[in-house]
DNA sequence: GCTCGGAGGGAACTGAGTGCCATCGGCCGC
DNA sequence: GCGGCCGATGGCACTCAGTTCCCTCCGAGC
């Protein structure tokens, strides 16, 4: 949480939102979450209880304050896109998005982190946050190969393995306490699943007109033969 | 819920755990999951309130009654596997798993489709178990890929796709009603995954030494602009 | 008969989340 | 300036999930 505002629509009163993020992870971070109250929070951040429940919907949402504003960033981004973008590298930068909001405060999302590692309860509600995530990129990719051959089987499976790699960077990043570099880490999962799936992984190809490789196969032999031999071939693994 | 013994053990006296789980049924059926709650439940079923508790840790649970067995099984069978076995294909077999738990019951496994669809709560709950069939896959895959350059990220993207090819067939059979083939579905989904991650897509290639295909690439090219164009040549989209 | 142990029942408690209403402070029209 | 309107807040009481503690019941073994 910067200082100055941040999730409202644009003017200057987060004031009461941020008092209380800052009262709970106080609190959770001294005591733990499952042993501190609402009750806790409201008294140290010296308001209404009633009044928690009108910025949070619930205790688990006060952890997790900034996802909502970053889903709809990403649910505009997709929906900014054209015919142009290639979809998977489109997700892929989809998926950025979410690692800017958490390279926005290191210390914050490694001390969150640390907190849904260890209760049960906020890791599941994390789950339900990342699942609405990966909806959103599946939903676009299901537009984009709509008419495609199983166009919502390949849209489903894509958004996950993009999701899943992200990730595994984000978390081999938060697990370092924010050291390193997360955006190359991010990079080089995300470019793992292009690679994978048929997207160009970023540099486009140089002119190298003598480096040619001659594959020879039959029809009948099965297609990640024919790929491994492939990419030993080009030395990309 | 067939009517003798499931769950337990194998001796024969489940009848107050199914007792509740069809009271909680009926009633979840006709008034809703919100609208019911664990007093109505234990009213129904004929029992006190702390039994339910003693059987299902929670509400949710209930809703999920085998989901636990399906699990443990899952985690022997992968422990059971050995170097022999190829790991992608091995993920994908111990995902069918949860297909034929699916399938034992499927009037069942339908109306609680229809109640997850509804409810976030139960929703969230299902993300969580799934969630833990996902990190049980993916244990396994970072087991075998130990040593492999990316074998980490390797392992959660793969099990991750696995995961999302079998929830999209294994939905799109509970959509139907439980009409079709759910197990050709998913077979055929699970084939996506497992061409597009290098293991042999189940039917070992067949000789027909006539039939060649010749690809000339250069090796600056982008792979999956080599990819795109085999599986063009080979006529398999 | 007796105890003993485990399964079930039940009252009372904590804490999350909700509904309802009172209050306060600014802002507008008069 | 004044009364009323409105949005933000506080406070109280309620429901319900989940837990703790203790009681009863019942069958097994002595």
């Amino acid at each position: 949480m910067s200082s100055s505002d941040s999730t409202e629509t644009a003017s200057a009163k987060p004031s009461m939102r941020d008092a209380l993020v800052a009262a709970a992870f106080q609190l959770f971070l001294e005591r733990g979450y499952e042993q501190t109250t609402v009750d806790d929070i409201v008294a140290l951040a010296g308001v209404g209880r009633r009044s928690f429940f009108r910025y949070f919907p619930s205790k688990e949402d006060v952890v997790f304050p900034d996802h909502e504003r970053c889903l709809a960033d990403m649910t505009a981004f997709l929906a900014a896109s054209d015919a142009a973008h290639e979809p998977v590298r489109r997700v892929c930068d989809a998926a950025r998005l979410v690692l800017l909001m958490y390279a926005e405060n290191p210390s914050f999302s490694v001390q969150r982190y640390r907190l849904t590692k260890q209760v049960p309860g906020l890791r599941a509600y994390e789950l339900s946050v990342v699942w609405r995530y990966e909806r959103a990129l599946a939903e676009y990719l299901r537009g984009r190969f709509a008419g495609r051959r199983d166009g919502n089987l390949r849209a489903d499976v894509i958004a996950a393995a993009v999701v899943a790699a992200h990730n595994n960077a984000l978390r081999s990043w938060l697990r370092s306490d924010g050291q390193g570099d997360a955006s190359a880490a991010v990079d080089h999962a995300l470019g793992y699943v292009q690679s994978a799936f048929g997207a160009p992984p970023a540099a486009p190809a140089e002119e190298h007109p003598e480096d040619v490789v001659v594959v020879v196969s039959r029809r009948g032999a099965p297609l990640w033969r024919v790929v491994q031999e492939i990419e030993t071939t080009l030395g990309r693994d």
